[in-house]
DNA sequence: CAGGAAGGTGTATACGTATCCAGCACGCTC
DNA sequence: GAGCGTGCTGGATACGTATACACCTTCCTG
């Protein structure tokens, strides 16, 4: 008995056509699921594919057909659990549509993330979803005019006229801010994320302007750089325990960062929210760890994952239309971490609470 | 000017060759960087690449030469961080060895993996890493005895000669409950993990004889299944809850799983460790938040990457020896989550101590 | 019964690259 | 000056599949 993987001398679809006693163009059909074919015909193909354990080969029926039926899906970090997610989701509606992935993790790198859509482009996928472009990644704007499908998700770029899908993070910032004035805080800080990203700057503005709105002063100081990862909040932490009058609320530019954050303050013996109050941004998984409890701005992953890819399926079936930005709502999710008591907001009926799920057994 | 992407009519390396003057045999000896081209004529192909902005096609150089320098890797779900860590350390070495990976993520699917399979030979691939693979998955044996390169990481399959990659999981196991057992616990639980998985056996396995001989019984009441997932922790969480005799220690076949079950007696008003001491497996960065602090066996994730790509690639360079099986060492690291003092451990010199990374800002 | 549609099959070629082989020019050695 | 190695180049072919086209058979229609 033969066995999956078993091909020895090389099995094509040649040999199975020899062997079944027609042509190789006829294989071809029975592979296809052509339907000129009698069942005569295709019941003899089959066995022989079946007794030699025939795999077809992808890469000769790409260059054929010039289609690869694959996708380039490009990620900032792949152990963000917000990116993990992207990728789960987007990998599962691929499948489901019968196009493969190829993942490429550029780690917020230029250089990499460049040769990485080389990389992409040479093995001739059909389109790509880019999550981690900068605001200088000015190279994106040479495929764009081509009629090159390329979708932008989580980070946009302006003037660039790529399809994209983001949500209103100039709103999730400014609403987190908003709801730390109205806990009372009149010190407000916030923890970067990479600088030149569209997410960063929309955040930072909603920061910025809920404060002002308020009459609350900006205080450079207040402001911190991270980059959009653990070590960054940690580091971010460890800064402002060192500051001689500190915030008593913090807004982080991500859910990684915040956690960082918490983790420097709690080295150091100080417990959020009793020492300040913190609030993060996508609502991963971890901020829902009840030690943790994170109040965050939620990014609907499979909402957006699921845009991103009908906007790119469009594309690879050919449409021309202008650029069409998708802008999902953010949505504040209460948890303890800035020592509200959720019941207050249900009454008050202002902000969304989302109640941390409990499972049924 | 002319840009990524932009290859309108098809250029492929006869167009360069017909610019540029010579035979297309030449423009491949360019790309392939060979040295019997003369610098002028080099320079020439090398100015019309440059100008029509040509991109090899790797599906064409891949069919060929026979050989498409991508080896697939199987995980059986991105999103648990301990899998997303395995993913970006081998990505990375691959990428320093000129490799692509195709990621597929079964999700504990038995049917899905072997589709991926079926896939990642379709795609010629040169080896595949499989860190998803369950007991019952014989038909990986039918891949090896034909000399595909195939490696296992994670988890191992009895009596299927491949290489593989593993931790002393028994060890693990066996030296987390001893440990508990020192702190004075005399009732420890197990929440399970994927049953038909090595991993899974060979914990439960160490488990078990630790508490053997310690001359403590064990408790069928006291063994929940959970599925490596946080919910299966937390469901496992809440049937413990409804024990009348609780074990004041638990060991969890996970870190998602450890945090799991903590959430579920956190939603219940109970804290770790001061109503129950829990123990995870894997390490991952998760653990180490500080409101979880989760005491863990650590798997040297790198290490493990490092070598589970050794093995794979002195397969595909040729290599037919027996096959290999390398077991690391598994560390327990000591947090707050089963409440003992780690200077205590220190003084004693009886546990691997691992401090958590506090970095120089 | 002529004519045509439809179903089934084979031949030839294309997809874009790498590589074997032959050929040519040149410079060197004896 | 014959012989020979060496450096460079082009022609031809292979890799494994899909598909346009032609051909044949059969069956149906008028």
């Amino acid at each position: 008995m033969m066995r999956l993987g078993d091909q020895g001398g090389h099995v094509n679809s040649r040999v199975i056509a020899q062997l079944a006693g027609v042509s190789q163009a006829t294989v071809s059909r029975v592979l296809n699921n052509r339907t000129n074919v009698s069942p005569q015909t295709r019941e003899r193909v089959l066995q022989v594919i079946e007794a030699l354990n025939y795999t077809p080969n992808v890469l000769a029926r790409s260059l054929a057909t010039r289609k690869t039926n694959t996708i380039g899906l490009v990620v900032a970090n792949i152990k963000n659990p917000f990116f993990a997610e992207i990728v789960e989701s987007i990998t599962n509606i691929a499948a489901s549509q019968g196009m493969n992935i190829i993942l490429c993790s550029t780690s917020q790198d230029h250089r990499l993330q460049r040769q990485h859509v080389r990389m992409l482009i040479e093995h001739r996928v059909q389109g790509i979803i880019m999550t981690s472009v900068m605001l200088d990644d000015s190279y994106i704007r040479t495929l764009v005019p081509n009629g090159f499908p390329v979708v932008l998700v989580n980070r946009y770029l302006p003037g660039v006229p790529a399809d994209s899908v983001v949500i209103d993070n100039y709103s999730g910032a400014y609403e987190a801010t908003r709801h730390f004035i109205r806990l009372g805080h009149a010190t407000v800080g916030y923890v970067r994320g990479v600088r030149n990203t569209s997410t960063n700057r929309d955040r930072e503005r909603g920061y910025r302007e809920a404060l002002n709105q308020a009459g609350i002063p900006v205080r450079r100081g207040w402001i911190f750089d991270g980059h959009y990862s653990w070590q960054g909040g940690y580091n971010a932490g460890l800064r402002f325990l060192r500051l001689r009058h500190r915030p008593t609320a913090m807004l982080c530019a991500d859910d990684l960062t915040a956690i960082g954050f918490i983790d420097a303050l709690y080295d150091r013996g100080l417990r959020v929210p009793d020492a300040v109050a913190v609030i993060g941004f996508d609502d991963v998984q971890e901020a829902s760890y009840r030690p943790i409890g994170l109040t965050t701005v939620r990014q609907p992953v499979t909402a957006m994952a699921e845009a991103a890819m009908r906007l790119l399926l469009d594309r690879i079936g050919g449409y021309c239309g202008d650029p069409r930005q998708i802008v999902l709502p953010a949505e504040l999710v209460i948890r303890k971490s800035c020592g509200a008591n959720p019941l207050w907001y249900l009454a008050r009926g202002e902000e969304t609470l989302v109640a941390d799920a409990v499972p049924v057994n």
